[in-house]
DNA sequence: GTAGGGTTAG
């Protein structure tokens, strides 16, 4: 008997050797392990508790969960153990459920410290943070004693949900009083509470990061860890001066503190710093990995440094023997934002296409590429393509369609991703809203509005900032100045936002005020800050302001003016009728003008009637966009206008033969949530016989009180009579007629028109905002127009 | 049987 006993014991610490031999080379392959097991049930030895525990681990390991678990099924009375084995397993493999109901099922008076401890790490690992903590509460409730492992998985739970600095104040205490406040593992994983939790609204950022670096300048042992955690930590709440002052004290500086400070760099636009660093590393002949490449790529992508962003893309073909197998995706994603970013959108197709496997970031960034330079039947056609798509995806598509102006089409979308049971998050809510904006669907707007609440994305950033563009774009400017002063915390597009809104409407010196208050709450205004303060002075013909902001654009933010600016300025200015200014700054710009500013200067000059000048801008403009419909209409109103007839059909001859086709004037108006559209001499609209005669009266109303019809805006060649017919029949008048039939006693009437307003209806509207005593909205393509009381909010300046 | 830091798309 005794001889058995012995023999057993000898097999079972010769299979407890072989599988520990295994678990130091963890993975084991499933078939080594098989191989062993085989040869355990072949010799007629039954494995008891530790050798079972330790192969049931290592199946698990390998991914063989389920197998594992068949043989934890048979035994009869599993240990503490082999429980703890399924935990760490389950909560591992993402399945928090299974994992908690093997905790559930184990009995009180066998539990220990350990199986706690994997309990609180899988629901932090899966970013159940307060799942985490409960656990621990529990623990102690039931006396366990926690111990270094504890504290170092509850703290990363709690850094999950952290929100107010008493939540790590609280755990501080507890830390100090169980005597773990000085093991280098409890601090680190302290450190990075404070860290996280410094990032959150509710906070002071500077005070909590106080707190951090004071329980790193006081820990007796730093470790690898503690010095890039408060690194990192000092990138991740943007004080980059911290960060790099921390990271010069080191004395073994690791790869891991490298590209955080890199990848801060990257993220706060900083590319010269970015790559001053990645060059110092160059020269000390530390090998870059994945990670510093990534940011090193981002870099140069996002301050468009083409040339250097292909000189590493070069050194990585010529150091890595197969970067599309070595670096999975991380680093060829960056490549091909590289490519985008840079303008070479179709060099970042090759780049995908030559990658061997994908993941969804390379599928998005080559969609946003499209989006982002307008080739949306491409986007469109690429995203059906999309094998899996996640919400990302939905939301760069839905809101592609919107800013290319394809409002329906964005809209319809936003449907189809309800239709398939995806919830949207908050920036696919973001394109349907500016899908109604473009739109002008107020109703609909509105709805959304409601569901974004419902959804609880109440204080998502960019779903607020796109319900300002909403409301001012559906004409309700009060609405969207509400949004943007109930808004809990605002950041750059916010004001853009609000500023171009007040311009839209001609409240130039109100976006004037905004933007003043922006400089006063410290937000640096950007390129885009300065093109809406731009327009808005524009609209409002607010001359010297205008000038004085082109100035402090790159006197006081180093921003260089770009193409657009000045076409903002030139549009300011020829408004304004500086011709000579305007071709003054035209001749000294630092590079050759192109569309922006001609067609800035051929507004002008139709405002104006400049026909000299017009010719000069108009000419610019066949040869850079020779299809371009704008051009030729503006130049035969020109000459319309001056009674030219010869030289009105002269260019609609250069349209016919050139095959560009004039768009059609269409106006639409909203009412009981339906869009009626009206087009010029309109016959389609059901209803349109008794607008028809209802305009009829209400043009012999007008005239009494002295509207007369101008019709110097008819541009063809015709007699009077018949002349004062085809302005009566333009679709803003439909419309505006139509809205004032069918639209509620003393509701405002909002007419949207794709084209500009004519100038007869501009007049027409004043009069008619008098007959029927109530406030008329209009926005054309470029802003709107309230006639009130006899009166337009644009003051004739448009 | 249990732990903690760095990457890419809006």
């Amino acid at each position: 008997m005794a001889a058995v006993t012995k023999s057993i014991q000898a097999a079972a610490s010769f299979y407890a050797a072989q599988l520990l031999q295994c678990a130091k080379q963890a993975p084991t392959s499933s078939t080594t392990l098989r191989m062993i097991h085989a040869h355990m049930i072949a010799s007629g030895f039954t494995p008891r508790s530790h050798v079972l525990n330790r192969l049931m681990d290592l199946y698990c390991k390998s991914t063989n969960i389920a197998y594992a678990r068949q043989l934890f099924d048979e035994i009869p009375q599993p240990d503490v153990v082999a429980r703890t084995t399924f935990i760490t397993a389950y909560s591992s493999s993402g399945d928090l459920k299974l994992a908690k109901e093997i905790f559930d099922t184990t009995p009180l008076d066998i539990r220990d410290t350990v199986c706690y401890n994997a309990m609180i790490t899988g629901c932090a690992h899966n970013s159940d943070g307060n799942a985490a903590i409960e656990h621990f509460c529990e623990m102690k409730r039931y006396d366990f004693c926690a111990d270094n492992f504890t504290y170092t998985s509850v703290l990363f739970g709690l850094s999950l949900v952290a929100e107010y600095e008493s939540d790590c104040q609280q755990f501080h205490c507890e830390i100090v009083k169980s005597g773990t406040g000085f093991v280098t593992s409890v601090v680190n994983a302290l450190i990075s509470v404070h860290v996280k939790c410094a990032s959150s609204p509710f906070v002071t950022p500077s005070l909590l990061m106080a707190a951090a670096r004071r329980l790193f300048d006081e820990m007796p042992l730093k470790d690898e860890l503690s010095w890039t955690t408060i690194i990192s930590g000092y990138v991740r709440n943007d004080d980059l001066n911290s960060a790099s002052q921390v990271f010069d004290g080191m004395n073994e500086k690791l790869l891991v503190a490298w590209n955080a400070l890199i990848s801060g760099y990257m993220h706060k636009g900083l590319a010269s710093k970015a790559l001053e660093l990645s060059r110092k590393m160059h020269s000390l002949e530390i090998r870059f990995d994945e990670f510093t490449y990534t940011s090193i790529l981002g870099a140069c992508a996002s301050a468009k440094l083409f040339l250097h962003g292909k000189q590493v893309h070069g050194y990585i073909i010529r150091t890595v023997k197969h970067p599309a197998r070595d670096f999975l995706f991380s680093v060829n994603n960056a490549l091909i934002a590289l490519y985008w970013k840079c303008g070479k959108v179709d060099d970042a197709r090759t780049i995908f296409d030559r990658m061997p496997i994908r993941d969804l970031v390379s599928w998005n960034t080559i969609l946003s590429a499209y989006v982002d330079v307008g080739r949306i039947d491409e986007a469109r056609s690429f995203f059906n393509e999309i094998p899996e798509k996640n919400e990302l995806t939905w939301s760069v598509m839905i809101s592609g369609f919107a800013q290319n102006g394809l409002g329906e089409e964005g809209l319809k979308l936003f449907n189809q991703m309800r239709s398939y049971n995806h919830q949207p998050c908050d920036y696919s809510f973001a394109g349907a809203i500016i899908s109604c904006a473009v739109l002008a669907s107020l109703d609909h707007g509105r709805q959304l509005h409601a569901q974004l609440i419902q959804s609880g994305f109440e204080s998502s950033l960019s779903a607020s900032n796109s319900l300002i563009t909403m409301y001012a774009r559906c004409g309700v400017l009060q609405d969207s100045q509400s949004v943007f002063l109930t808004m809990k915390s605002v950041d750059s597009v916010s004001w853009n936002s609000m500023i171009a809104a007040l311009g839209q409407h001609g409240h130039g010196g109100q976006a004037v005020d905004v933007f003043d208050q922006m400089l006063k709450e410290d937000i640096v205004p950007d390129r885009i800050t300065f093109l809406t303060i731009l327009s808005s002075c524009s609209h409002a013909g607010l001359v010297d302001q205008g000038q004085h902001y082109f100035n402090l654009m790159h006197e006081l933010y180093n921003i260089t003016p770009g193409e657009d600016h000045y076409g903002r300025l030139i549009d300011l200015l020829c408004r304004a009728g500086k011709f000579t200014e305007a071709v003054d700054m035209i001749q000294k710009m630092p590079f050759n003008p192109g569309v922006p500013v001609w067609e800035a200067l051929l507004g002008g000059c139709r405002i104006h009637g400049n026909i000299e000048l017009g010719i000069k801008a108009a000419e610019k403009l066949f040869e850079l966009i020779p299809h371009h419909d704008g051009t030729y209409i503006l130049l035969s109103n020109m000459y319309a206008n001056l009674g030219k007839w010869n030289d009105v059909s002269r260019i609609r001859n250069m349209m016919r033969v050139r095959g560009v086709k004039k768009e059609p004037a269409c106006s639409w108006i909203e009412v009981d949530n339906m869009v009626n559209v009206f087009l010029v001499d309109d016959t389609k609209h059901p209803e349109v016989q008794m607008v028809y005669k209802y305009l009829e009266e209400l043009v012999f109303k007008m005239k009494k009180l002295g509207y007369v019809p101008d019709t110097k805006y008819v541009l063809h060649d015709m007699e009077n009579e018949q002349k004062e017919y085809a302005l009566s029949t333009h679709s803003e008048k439909l419309a505006v007629a139509f809205g004032l039939l069918r639209l509620p006693c003393g509701a405002m009437i909002r007419v949207f028109k794709n084209l500009r307003i004519c100038g007869d209806c501009h007049n027409a509207f004043k009069f008619m905002s008098q007959v029927v005593g109530r406030e008329i909205v209009i926005r054309d393509g470029k802003r709107f127009h309230h006639f009130r009381n006899g009166k337009c909010s644009c003051g004739n300046y448009w």
